[in-house]
DNA sequence: TCGTAATCGAGACGGTACGTCGTGTCTTGAG
DNA sequence: CTCAAGACACGACGTACCGTCTCGATTACGA
């Protein structure tokens, strides 16, 4: 019984987030045994994000039918992730990684505006704005999961945000009495509410320049 | 608790004309055969309502479980509702229904900041929101929920306040080149974001007023 | 959660082996709520041996697979049987019962030669021969199933063969100094050992009377 | 323990003559490449009689469970023989050779007592009766199993008992109208199936001299 | 002294079955 | 016609083995 002497496993704290040695970059030592297909990866994260650009809901999702539509065993989806948020966290991320850039420098009202249009972007994209759209439903149901995504997605980008706002009151081109966290809201929630509440396609393409004049000028007609 | 005027409930349903009849108000004529028990509906509705509040998620949510909790029978929970959702919605309904009654005339300023104060209100009334942030969190997954909650609820809501901004642009107080209904948004959404989107408690008391500020004269300062 | 309180399950001591309430006659008292249909039963006990007899062996015979056969839900198997253990030992009773009368009275020779043809045609009916095969394969890997059989059914046959060879004891028309155990075995087990090792149809229709024969008069020529 | 001599193991399979080179003594020509390690298949080889006395049942037993007790890859087991029946068939084989030598000459009775005395030691020696037993369970389920078995070690048994039987009609000691065969079930099949149906010890000693002396005489009292 | 090639342990692969639970429908006897 | 109880077919849950495959590493042989 090999297995009964020097086990080797030391330290397996489950919390670790870890668990199973999910699919990041090429992580730790030796690598004994067969090595995960990456085919079998890409399958499993094709088969979700097409289920879901389907149309089936995150709750109808299961992974037994992950498996079957990418023609995949179950245990080669519960190897990789613990279940079925951890593997859709992982789409997420997965999705959101390799984006928003900006804003960078600039007049404070063209960053604005810049921001805002990437947002608006994001909704009209399909695919990103369902998942969007399936986290926010969840956000008090899987809180462990919205509070995931909004550490490694939502949280850097309304950090930059913040950054452009505080640096605009600095400079003097905006009034310093509010909370910085309510402003980044009333600019961009007009739109997110749009996004998780709204079909498709309901996002003008004036908005973001409408949100940040009425922001910096207000709507009171000037004389 | 069970609405005898004939707003609302009466007659909706148009989709699904030979459903197990809805509890209305005592609905036509004949009723052969044991009437259904008053104490057995209260029951569902309060088994429903203590579970959400107990912490249940909406998913976790079953028929089972409720009709078990209430002590009754699960044909008896399905031969008032088709289901989960259309017996939630009914909770939600009978939840909302006797509530706003502004904003009034009156200053446009006091106005918005009275009808945000409300909004504000709601996010705070733990019940209350629990819903309407399950009913957000459906809109796409279950389009027939939240389109039937936002013609009964929503619209009206939102018609208020439009209504008022409408006023306010004939007065001369706001320019009048932008959407109303994008005006609404820009009002409403940031405090909606905060509801759908974060703890409970998360809505600072000033936040109406500097929202409504900022709307009506920017945050450029004015020299 | 109405399960808390009284429980009613006085006494549930696992071992009595109706766990489930056993589908033997018309059991206990009331009876509440959907009474088990006889058709699904049936389909069930038809599909096993169905399978058997399609050579599927008992190992590689399923819950699943015998539900998918009865056209039957797997909950339905579980309901009434703990298991393919259970449910196989049932309907090897169930189809084990309505038999073997005799043997009556008689010339002992008469007597014994009947009782071994009767479990010759056991051999030769190749649906309860496969039962007893495949009860007899797991003697030593599953001994309560064997035992329960034992019980049952093989005991009792071997008491009537017991009875009539102690009478002849009695009589004087056999030896009294072997045990009657060790007789019965050398009258049955050529033919048992024949149906248990051999092909079907293996059983010449003079061997019982050749065994008999030899039993009480030997092998050894006359003169 | 790999018999070197040239009978039963030696050019068998076959219906399966590209199956992996089942290791008997050292094959044919070439053999490039790294060599099959004897540690390792004496380790598999191992771990199935310890795990069988153990009491792990036949079905229980699985390829996994063996390899991980013998600290080798599956791999390991699978290149040697096609699965668990041809691996198991090999242990009992390895096992059954180096056995029976008797009944040689002498007078009938003695020379009958002597095989079936020597068929109960069988029976009481575990590990071997084990074995027979499993084969036995699986006559019907797994015929080629048997009917290997059966060929390599059974019938040479069998054919002794014959020969045997077949002088002592020609010497006018038996009477010659019966089968051979079914004579040879008469007087061993009453072991036979005490080792198969009962639990371990329940052989009597004098069983196999009251067998033949009934075979011989029968239990009529010779006034 | 090298390549070559089959071996080694490890473990991933697509499957199938496990026994449990929740779905929405149905079917009892009692009220 | 309603009530509670609970059976019904269905399908997902997460785990365990199946027998096959694919890794890097090891180990002998023949060139």
């Amino acid at each position: 019984m090999k297995r009964a002497d020097g086990r080797g496993t030391a330290g397996e704290l489950p919390d670790a987030g870890e668990n199973p040695p999910l699919p990041s970059g090429k992580p730790s030592g030796k690598a004994r045994g067969r090595p995960r297909s990456e085919a079998v990866e890409r399958a499993i994260l094709d088969a979700v994000t097409r289920l879901l650009e389907e149309g089936v809901s995150y709750d109808a999702l299961s992974v037994e039918q992950i498996a079957r539509t990418a023609g995949v065993g179950k245990a080669a989806v519960y190897r990789r992730w613990s279940g079925k948020d951890e593997l859709f966290l992982y789409v997420v991320k997965e999705m959101e990684e390799p984006t928003y850039e900006g804003p960078g420098d600039g007049p404070l009202r063209e960053v604005l505006i810049g921001a805002l249009g990437w947002l608006r972007q994001i909704g009209l994209a399909k695919r990103r704005s369902t998942l969007l759209r399936v986290l926010a439903g969840h956000v008090h149901s899987r809180p462990e999961l919205w509070k995931r995504y909004h550490e490694t997605v939502i949280s850097a980008r309304r950090e930059r945000l913040a950054f452009v706002l505080r640096r605009g009151i600095e400079r003097g081109e905006l009034r310093g009495d509010i909370d910085i966290d309510v402003l980044v809201d009333m600019l961009t929630a007009p739109i997110l509410a749009r996004i998780l509440l709204r079909d498709w396609e309901e996002l003008p393409e004036e908005m973001p320049r409408q949100i940040v004049d009425a922001f910096l000028d207000g709507l009171r007609p000037r004389e």
